[in-house]
DNA sequence: ATTCTGACGTGGG
DNA sequence: CCCCACGCCAGAA
């Protein structure tokens, strides 16, 4: 039957889950997903979610909040400006008060 | 098949 | 906190 143990679609299935004004990090998803160290594969196959608009890329950075993948948005600070727009400070693509605003499936999912 | 890269994370200093 | 090195493994050339 499909294929449901992809894990560019893993990925896919909780990046769409993470609520508005929420961010998470690449490990938290990949330790979500049971292959925690492979956090590289969830950035990854992120690469393939600019085909699922349902996908908030934006709201997935790095484990300090720094925004690593804006380089991969259209223009150079849309990743920065989606974020502002829901709420959350972005200085120097470092997100303010990360840990405020960090959303963990681990925790939130369970 | 081999080789390299990559939107990361962790550990040691 | 910073910097350096290694691991991770899937996909592209």
């Amino acid at each position: 039957m499909a294929e449901n143990t992809g894990f560019f679609d893993r990925v896919y299935e909780v990046a769409r889950q993470i609520p508005y004004g929420r961010v998470t990090s690449y490990g938290a998803i990949a330790r979500f997903l049971g292959a925690a160290g492979s956090a590289r594969m969830v950035g990854w196959a992120m690469n393939g979610a600019g085909k699922y608009p349902e996908i908030p890329a934006h709201r997935v950075v790095n484990r300090k909040g720094l925004l690593t993948g804006k380089h991969h948005f259209e223009g150079l600070n849309l990743m920065q400006q989606l974020l502002e727009s829901e709420g959350i400070e972005v200085i120097d693509n470092q997100i303010q008060d990360f840990e405020k605003h960090f959303w963990d499936p681990l925790k939130e999912l369970s």
